[in-house]
DNA sequence: CGACTTTGACCTGCGC
DNA sequence: GCGCAGGTCAAAGTCG
């Protein structure tokens, strides 16, 4: 996971041109027997609106789609989908940026008592000063976006990949690093092979949901590449 | 009652 | 041009 260019270019997709592309996984396994109560979604500063969900081909997930409910001229959205390879780990993809301030940034403190997690003001300050040649920002210019908390890390697919994992171990037990999410789009016989062993979706799409919301906004604890 | 989710239909881009 | 697949719309339903 080295060596990775970093490049802001518009990525031309497989079906679509597509603008920027902020990938983001998240693992999930750590909070599957928590309640919604438990759940901190003021993690996350923006909120979000579904407006789709489709069935991807060759996944056994499917996928969500969802925009900022901020503001209503706001044109951020992100898409959800469970990662191919490990169920517990989601796949959060953002396109576009917020055109409007962050508005939870007067009131998220630093460190929330209530949680154990890190914020993304703790996770930019993390991030700053690694020395790590993987990590930037897509988006120095404009630091409105939630971007600017991330730990991005550029693919050779022209994706900005970020890691979060409760346990900050997820190179270390690797559900899927970044040479194995090159290898899905290298790879179709062996993607096909994989995906005929993938069993039907084994949760209904309102437990996907509650699972995404719970999962994704709880925790952001940063991974530290090793 | 407002905000959000669900879901089928429709739109659009790409490969053949 | 056609068909497939991803992405979006919008009406209806659900929830707090």
């Amino acid at each position: 996971m080295e060596d990775y260019s970093i490049d802001y270019e518009v990525q031309a997709s497989k079906k679509r041109k597509v603008a920027e592309k902020i990938v983001v996984t998240v693992k999930l396994e750590e909070h599957e027997g928590k309640k919604k109560s438990d759940l901190n979604p003021s993690c996350d500063c923006w909120s979000w609106r579904k407006y789709g969900q489709k069935p991807i081909k060759g996944s056994p997930y499917p996928r969500g789609y969802y925009k900022c409910s901020t503001s209503k001229s706001c044109s951020a959205k992100k898409q959800v989908e469970i990662c191919r390879t490990d169920s517990s780990m989601l796949i959060i993809t953002y396109t576009s940026t917020h055109n409007h301030p962050d508005p939870n940034s007067s009131k998220q403190p630093k460190n929330d008592p209530k949680s154990d997690t890190i914020t993304t003001d703790e996770l930019d300050q993390k991030n700053v000063g690694e020395k790590d040649p993987v990590v930037t920002s897509p988006n120095d210019e404009n630091k409105t976006d939630e971007s600017d908390n991330f730990l991005y890390i550029q693919t050779p697919e022209n994706e900005f990949h970020l890691t979060l994992d409760p346990e900050n171990t997820f190179f270390d037990q690797e559900p899927l690093s970044y040479p194995d999410l090159m290898n899905f789009s290298a790879s179709k016989t062996e993607e096909n092979d994989f995906y005929d062993e993938l069993e039907e979706l084994p949760m209904s799409s309102s437990s996907f949901k509650s699972f995404m919301r719970s999962n994704f906004f709880e925790e952001r604890v940063l991974v530290q590449p090793s």
